[in-house]
DNA sequence: GCATTGACTGACCGGTCGGTCAATTAGTAA
DNA sequence: TTACTAATTGACCGACCGGTCAGTCAATGC
């Protein structure tokens, strides 16, 4: 906050501005933060973030859209980055993104904002992402890795929200009596979800196609 | 909003209160919400608001206990209801959380709001009804009903999850390509889910090892 | 040198915020 | 009727809101 920019430097100056304003919207969401309050935050002047940023409104929409656009490169890489199908696949797919929500905390809620606001602007990418996953299960399925009486969008949506929404509740969970940590979670998960989606016998015999 | 109260009815006028409070707070959120905007809806001053639940905070948390009051109740008596260790109480138990929350969508809202606000009051009556619901879990285990080697708060835990973010998100996916309906949905979760918690083939019987 | 551009500042704007308060009004018990 | 209590009102408060604007200041090109 005393440090004052050494040289001017706009590219860095956004950057904090947009840094500061994820924090913060991230913890209090878009309505309860003030300008006054980002700008003292990111250490510049208030008329700086309506120089860089037009409205408030319009460095929200900023914040979220570097925020999703790194969150769907990374997710596309993984996606894209798997070939052969295989079960295995599928767990190890739940558990990097897992893995993913468990580091970035404050993805998880940024999404639940924007899902309460009703934001739709990261819709085509979000549905993009699933329908990559769908249809690496689909893949699975063809394959008789997986049992095919199960819409794999359902499937993807499945373990989608049984780990996002264990990261949105953990803060009120944590201390629950019977409750484990988050990897014992994950595995009764990938234990359930895993299982349940072994190929069903379908006929007298096991099912070997 | 032209009517004005026929007599004086301080119990009707707090529920006046309380219903626009509870839609508009829902809808917007906590802090997008403004006194006079709750005063026009409910067709009361600003300040018999004040008058009858003080101060902003004060309302906000009387719409809360007052929707949890009724969600606690309901839900346990469902829980309570039940009697024998069956898997189909399970199944059915799923089934009724999830039309619970499909016809209740501003409660899903209004969780949600509250669990990004790290709002903590209805903790002990959640965790209640969670250790409710386990507990039933662990009696269908002990039955040899369901496979033994899964937490039974995670089992429970799963299935919340999985139904409370697929309506948390809902409204965005909904016409996405290869996504189904809220029916489809859930028919393709209990597949999984109860496939997934079937006991498992450990003994004699016909093995996979 | 000088003009131009854009980053950056601080003062200021009208409006809205949550909350208060004295005064009025309607029920109620004596 | 009277006295009391509580519901209800509208005017009002200081603080804060998002946004604007004229102007300063540093870099760049000529």
């Amino acid at each position: 906050m005393n440090e004052s920019i050494a040289t001017r430097d706009p590219d860095l100056t956004q950057a904090r501005i947009l840094d500061a304003a994820f924090d913060l919207f991230v913890d209090k969401g878009f309505a309860a933060v003030s300008m006054r309050e980002l700008a003292e935050r990111s250490g510049v002047t208030k008329s700086l973030i309506h120089h860089h940023f037009g409205t408030k409104e319009g460095l929200w929409d900023a914040v979220k859209e570097a925020a999703f656009a790194r969150y769907y490169e990374g997710q596309k890489d993984e996606l894209e980055g798997a070939d052969s199908p295989d079960p295995e696949l599928l767990k190890n797919g739940v558990t990097r993104y897992f893995r993913f929500l468990q580091e970035n905390p404050q993805v998880v809620r940024l999404f639940t904002w924007m899902h309460l606001e009703g934001d739709t602007t990261c819709n085509e990418m979000d549905a993009e992402l699933v329908e990559l996953g769908a249809r690496r299960v689909r893949e699975a399925q063809d394959a008789g890795l997986l049992r095919s009486d199960v819409n794999p969008t359902h499937v993807v949506t499945v373990f989608i929200n049984a780990c996002s929404q264990w990261f949105e509740v953990r803060p009120q969970h944590k201390n629950w009596e019977g409750i484990g940590s988050d990897d014992e979670y994950l595995d009764d998960f990938l234990k359930i979800f895993m299982d349940g989606l072994a190929p069903r016998a379908t006929g007298p015999e096991t099912d070997g196609n």
